[in-house]
RNA sequence: GCGAAAGUGGCGGAACUGGCAGACGCGCCGGACUUAGGAUCCGGUAGCCGAAAGGCUAUGGGGGUUCAACUCCCCCCUUUCGCACCA
């Protein structure tokens, strides 16, 4: 008997790995590739159960997959650049670079005691230049196509530490370290126009079979694609006009005032035309600064004031009071609307505020709302009333006319509007990649060569957390020649959002040591896209969005061929402990490490393998860690007591002759393997996986104890032989035991493996395939139901005809015992092999 | 408020296309082996009635479609997640 101790095995399995470089891969065109991806991590010091998950349900498909003829690609990296690190830094004084290349030596090494299948000379980090270089690159692209471009754009500032704060350093509208205000403060800043693609990202959004329903659904709602018009409202008294955009150009007779934005550029006009600018302007910048308080807090009250300018509704002719209104925002649309209070909501509760005119204008079914009374806005579609020449048509044929009508008179024209909005991505910070660009007194913006990047982020000594960006502060940096005219200039100081790096770093696994091109068009034609990725639900939305949008980028520039960069997509779900999630600061975090020291890495990766479906949160559980643990105990010591009698390279010569037992041994096994098959490939339940092996197991155990050798443990007839029919049912069962298995528990696998001394590392064996012949029963239980209850089950031969098996149920004596005196009225033979009687 | 997902034994969960509800595991109960068992092996385990055979009731609640519903349809409740004035 050989005892099981895994983290010998551990180690010594995970030392061979490496010496064999058993996950490096090449691009080899004559086998069929697969791309296995996780979402890589942010270095945050320690991974803890919560966060591995992940990484073993990737590993299961990586060892599936290539013990099932792949080339599979299954790489590692780090999301390195990012706040958390600076923020370290200002508080411990440790520089990020230092911290952060720890927590990645740490965490490298968690993950390999884990046995995580990585291809591990692919591995990337964001921080460093070989990887940053090619954020610039793309860049440099982007902005060569336009797709990059500076405008003002609104920043919480913290105006006591003098510095730009990200929305989640803002607590109730109060900077996180200082307690001060937060104000809103306009800022030159980098966009990429993602909006560009937009309806291209929402388009395919169709062809992601392979996502999660409400993943797509989500990033539908994010883009929020709406149609609509947009018309042109004169300025009384002025030849300008102010333009709005509404999604409900039938109900613009009943437009009876117009509201702007605080940000709308003609409120400034206004304010500067107004008698008294002064007091204009406070209440407008009253209304930025609370407007951005209250989006952290909750809904905030609808106000508003009058500007004391009219301009003209272009269909009635009348005018209309121009209004500043809180609630109006200024990125979408035209920032202005034209309001209609009897058929908003928003602009009903308005008008009713300030006392404002209300028009009905559209009669849906039931009573006609009457203005004097009506206690909320009517938004249904329906009949439009007091509307001119469009009077008695429905909604949508009077939108579509409307808009005929507004083209022809050059008043307005149809328009299609997103919510989603260009992507800002200059961040006042150092952690980042610094953003390729130069200023130059008499060049203007100009581009970085290309032969010029890197652009090294320079290594900054001290961090206060105060002040603009820290590298605007080393003049080393700032200070460049113009790459055009050769005179004084300064460099952008602003560093990238991290979402850049993590947008394109699954091409960058394709190629990662190029150190011309982000990565060759060969091996991304190869390797792209990623046929299964999985990661948090969390990313549903931006990384997943920014990473569609920029392989469409990466396609119009001619780097790839395919639009969408993850063919399969799993979300997996979180671990909590004692009901939270993991973290630090709840003190609730189980260490893989602690575990691994008592029951071994293969008993972990089952346990969390098998305790819920991968895209479910589970709760942890020590006791269902230790029941892995027994079962894997069981396993061993089955392999350990056959292995001198099966083992060898020879497998026993296929019988003919098997007895019942063997007969359903042979059966058990394929039937598992069909399943173990399709659970991991297709359903991806890898919880059913495990209770089919499981199942397996205790077939074997079953079978096992008939036979001359017994039970491990207990075998009283050591050395007797056994029929060769025996041995080859064995032989099969845990041949393909031990092979499924080892994608969950590969320490041990591979360990048995050799015990059984079979050739070949476990990743070069085939997968056991499935044989219908062998699995298909020659009898069957078929139960026989009347009136909806099972009153009998009868064991038939395959393949009785239903007249045959008809005539057998309504013979049985269960059954007769409920339809006698009665009348059989119908009797349904199901596929699935199932008779229904119905008697009255 | 809008959108999405989910609700099954003491617990985690299973049931794939409408076809035997509760696979598999944890826990618990019993047996074997044993100086011992918290190891191992075997068996039992939804609830109620019954000595048993068997019967009845059960998949959040209420209706419906069907020979047959955890599964499909309608209404309601609860939980979780996402978006939250998008004109």
């Amino acid at each position: 008997m050989t005892e099981y101790r895994p983290q010998q095995l551990d180690k010594k399995w995970q030392d061979r790995w490496r010496a064999e470089r058993a996950f490096e891969v090449e691009v080899d065109p004559a086998k069929p590739k697969y791309y296995c991806l996780e979402m890589f991590a942010y270095p945050s010091g320690h991974a803890h159960v919560g966060h591995v998950r992940n990484y073993m349900i990737g590993d299961i498909m990586a060892r599936t997959k290539r013990m099932r003829g792949y080339n599979v690609l299954h790489p590692f990296g780090w999301d390195a650049f990012g706040l958390p690190a600076e923020n370290a830094a200002i508080k411990t004084g440790m520089h990020p670079e230092d911290s952060t290349l720890a927590n990645i030596a740490h965490m490298k090494g968690q993950l390999q005691r884990l046995g995580i299948s990585y291809s591990w000379e692919r591995e990337i980090a964001t921080c460093l230049p070989d990887y940053y270089k090619f954020n610039q690159w793309i860049f440099l692209k982007m902005y060569e196509r336009g797709l990059a471009y500076r405008r003002r754009s609104t920043v919480n500032w913290c105006p006591k530490d003098h510095t730009v704060l990200a929305n989640e350093q803002v607590v109730d509208g109060t900077c996180w370290r200082c307690g001060a205000v937060v104000e809103a403060r306009d800022l030159e800043q980098w966009f990429f126009r993602i909006t560009a693609y937009a309806d291209e990202l929402l388009a395919d959004l169709a062809t992601l079979t392979e996502w999660p329903d409400k993943v797509a659904v989500m990033q539908r709602n994010w883009i929020g694609r709406s149609e609509g018009a947009r018309m042109r409202f004169p300025i009384a008294g002025t030849s300008d006009s102010v333009e709005i955009f509404t999604t409900r150009i039938d109900t613009i007779f009943g437009a009876t005032f117009v509201l702007l934005a605080p940000e709308h550029a003609c409120v400034e006009r206004f304010a500067g035309e107004s008698a008294d600018p002064a007091a204009f302007r406070a209440k407008v910048q009253a209304f930025r600064n609370l407007d951005r308080e209250a989006r952290l807090t909750g809904a905030i009250e609808k106000e508003g004031f009058d500007t004391g300018r009219t301009a003209v509704n272009p269909f009635t002719g009348r005018d209309v009071p121009i209004w500043v209104a809180n609630f109006v925002l200024a990125e979408y649309g035209t920032g202005a609307i034209m309001a209609v209070p009897a058929h908003d909501q928003r602009d009903f509760e308005f008008a009713r505020k300030y006392a404002l005119p209300i028009r009905v204008v559209v009669h849906a079914g039931g009573a006609v709302p009457d203005v004097a009374t009506m206690t909320e806005a009517a938004a249904a579609y329906g009949t439009l009333v007091d509307s001119g020449e469009f009077t008695g048509e429905d909604s949508p044929v009077a939108m579509a006319r409307m808009i005929r009508a507004a083209e022809a008179r050059g008043i307005g024209q149809g328009e299609v509007n997103f919510r989603l909005r260009d992507w800002g991505v200059s961040r006042q910070r150092y952690w980042g990649t610094p953003i390729p660009m130069i200023y130059c007194a008499t060049d203007g913006v100009v581009a970085v060569p290309y032969e010029d990047l890197p652009v090294t982020l320079p290594r900054v000594g001290e961090f206060t957390g105060r002040g603009d960006s820290p590298l605007a502060a080393i003049d080393e940096f700032v200070h460049v020649t113009c790459p055009r005219c050769g005179g004084p200039a300064r460099r952008e100081t602003d560093t990238m959002d991290t979402f850049v790096d993590s947008s394109w770093y699954f091409l960058r696994f394709c190629d990662p040591h190029n150190s011309d091109l982000p990565f060759s068009p060969e091996s991304a034609a190869y390797w792209m896209p990623v046929d299964f990725y999985s990661g948090g639900v969390e990313h549903a939305i931006l990384h997943l969005l920014y990473s569609r949008f920029f392989t469409r980028v990466l396609r119009d520039v001619g780097l790839v061929a395919m639009a969408e960069p993850f063919t399969r997509l799993l979300t997996q779900g979180m671990v909590l402990k004692d009901g939270h999630v993991m973290s630090k600061s709840k003190g609730n975090v189980v260490d893989p490490d602690t575990m691994l020291a008592k029951y071994g890495a293969d008993a972990l990766r089952l346990y969390v393998m098998f305790v819920a479906p991968p895209e479910k949160e589970i709760e942890w559980s020590d006791a269902g860690l230790e029941g892995s643990f027994r079962f894997l105990l069981r396993v061993w010591r089955m392999v350990d007591h056959w292995c001198e009698t099966i083992g060898g390279e020879g497998m026993p010569s296929a019988a003919t002759d098997f007895t019942a037992a063997e007969r359903a041994l042979r059966r058990k096994t394929h039937e598992t393997i069909r399943e173990v098959t399709s659970d991991i490939e297709e359903r991806m339940h890898l919880n059913t996986a495990v209770s089919s092996l499981m199942e397996l197991v205790n077939d074997v155990y079953a079978f096992s104890a008939t036979t001359a050798r017994g039970l491990p443990g207990r075998a009283e007839a050591v050395g007797q032989t056994e029929r060769p029919q025996t041995l080859f049912a064995m032989c099969e069962a845990i041949d393909a035991l031990v092979v499924m298995i080892s994608p969950f528990a590969p320490h041990m696998a591979e360990e048995l493996w050799e015990m059984l001394g079979r050739p070949g590392g476990l990743r070069t064996v085939p997968w056991p395939s499935f044989d219908p012949a062998v699995a298909a029963a020659d009898e069957v239980v078929v139960p026989v139901q009347v009136n909806g209850k099972v009153r009998a089950r009868l064991t038939v031969p395959v393949g009785l005809s239903d007249d045959e098996l008809q005539a057998r149920a309504l013979a049985d004596a269960a059954v007769k015992a409920h339809t006698d005196g009665r009348t059989v009225r119908k009797v349904v033979i199901a596929k699935g092999g199932l008779v229904s009687v119905v008697v009255s």
